[in-house]
DNA sequence: TTCTTAATTGCAAATCGTTTGCATTTACAA
DNA sequence: TTGTAAATGCAAACGATTTGCAATTAAGAA
């Protein structure tokens, strides 16, 4: 958290009360969550959604946070862990939408494989898991 | 083609005017379409842009047609191929939007393991490619 | 062919997630 | 303490998608 801020100031950006506490939330839900999601686990719901969107394209750009785009369209935020690159994947629950992080990650030499046959540059991949969790399953 | 028109008229869908024209761009352009694409693309514009939406909604309920979502939020929309089930993946170029098939899928066993190791039943996984293309790195 | 009816369409308005303009407030370095 | 750039709240703007409704149309029945 500490180094969250100590990056921010660095960087001359304020750490105010909205985006401290913002802050705070994801780092107690270490999931990805939508800006809905965000705002309503706010203290007081005392900051704005335009607050909270602009929060997370400032810390995506400075490679704190990671947006997910699941099922749906809506667009969720995920803190990015302490060293990592906060690449990883997810397996979730089509049915509550419960969320797992998964360590397995696309083999790299295949990636490698399929970027040189197509002569992409800097290719990366997007892999989410989907299925029916213990609970689910009656 | 005429199987689509056949699987519709089974489920006593009608085949309209606009509805076949739609069907056409899709068979004619195998890579996923956003909606406002396969209105540009269709003749004489003669059809609302609600009306590709339900006809979407509809092939999609039916398995005819998937859909995706890439980098941005939109929508994409791809017929399913003749016989198979249309699971396969895409490299997208993050500058243009250009889409390549991709024959390769991630590794059945390690998807069982995190299935197993998980405890979840019947998974599946979405995966994507983005990296910049070609024509794009100048 | 004509009739009947449910399916489909176009249009406009509504919704949802997200972004932006602007005037006001605030963090923080000098 | 003060000056200034950064950040905020609010409301309006936006783009993608959905929906209500009245008018149209495909396709089987008569």
């Amino acid at each position: 958290m500490s180094d969250l801020t100590g990056r921010l100031r660095r960087e001359s950006r304020k750490i105010t009360g909205p985006r401290a506490a913002i802050l705070e939330i994801l780092h107690a839900h270490p999931h990805p969550l939508t800006s809905r999601e965000i705002l309503a686990a706010l203290p007081k719901d005392h900051c704005d959604l335009a607050t909270v969107y602009r929060s997370m394209h400032l810390l995506e750009t400075m490679g704190m946070v990671k947006r997910y785009h699941f099922h749906d369209g809506a667009a969720r935020f995920e803190l990015v862990g302490e060293g990592d690159d906060g690449h990883h994947h997810h397996l979730v629950c089509v049915n509550c939408s419960g969320v797992v992080e998964i360590a397995e990650c696309f083999p790299d030499e295949i990636q490698k494989r399929i970027a040189q046959k197509n002569g992409y540059k800097n290719v990366t991949h997007k892999l989410e898991f989907f299925g029916t969790c213990p609970d689910c399953q009656r």
